[in-house]
DNA sequence: TCGATGCATCGACGGTTGTCAATGCATCAC
DNA sequence: GTGATGCATTGACAACCGTCGATGCATCGA
């Protein structure tokens, strides 16, 4: 079974700032994807869901009640979150626990630096 | 006629962190609803290019060509940013001049920093 | 072995989005 | 005025997205 890789490796190449130049098309096209990935109520409010666990980390059913959504749509929404990077899946027993990937948000801060 | 004034005021109440603990949904909204302004290619390439620009600012006619796409669709898109903020119009004649708002890319890295 | 549990996938549906050609609306040059 | 220019708006259309119920697939406890 793959290990669920990011899709967009963001230790390495990324990201070029945004207000730093003209951006390849290459460039514009991973980080509009990660921008996508953030550019939903929900899932923006998982990862701070996710943040304000004790560990740092949370299973779909920490995740389930509190946005108020069903069961396989929180699972949609992670895939997403997973596939750009923005967090990481680990599967311990019957639960999946998910966490925020750090280098991540460092990389898309500092993409977004004036 | 009014102003174009951004719908998000960002200087104001502008952005709780993501990772800084349960987001109210409001917040999460807000935040969701700028970063998928950031969320398309063509968008993002667009911001370069008026960073990229002399005086950091473009009008319409400075962008249509290096994007390849319509006058009408660059015109769509450049009106999305500014209702979030990211970038302010400013009509002076017949050209319609963009600018990035700094205080926003402050706003959204602040919000993304681990 | 068997039922229960946690999660992912599938199929479907309405709503949204990116794109264009056509058109409208100011503003400028003459 | 009149034509040309720069931009926004409209209408249309295909593609995509968020959501759900139903279902499938592992894993655990008894």
């Amino acid at each position: 079974m793959p290990r669920s890789l990011p899709l967009v490796d963001v230790a390495a190449a990324c990201c070029s700032p945004v207000t730093g130049g003209v951006l390849a098309a290459e460039d514009a096209e991973r980080l509009a994807r990660m921008f996508k990935a953030l550019g939903d109520p929900t899932r923006v409010r998982l990862l701070s869901l996710i943040a304000a666990q004790p560990e740092r980390e949370a299973c779909i059913c920490d995740l389930v009640e509190p946005v108020g959504l069903s069961q396989p749509t929180v699972s949609h929404h992670m895939k997403q979150l997973v596939e750009v990077g923005i967090v990481v899946r680990e599967q311990r027993g019957r639960w999946a626990f998910y966490r925020l990937v750090e280098e991540t948000f460092a990389a898309l801060s500092a993409a977004l630096r004036p």
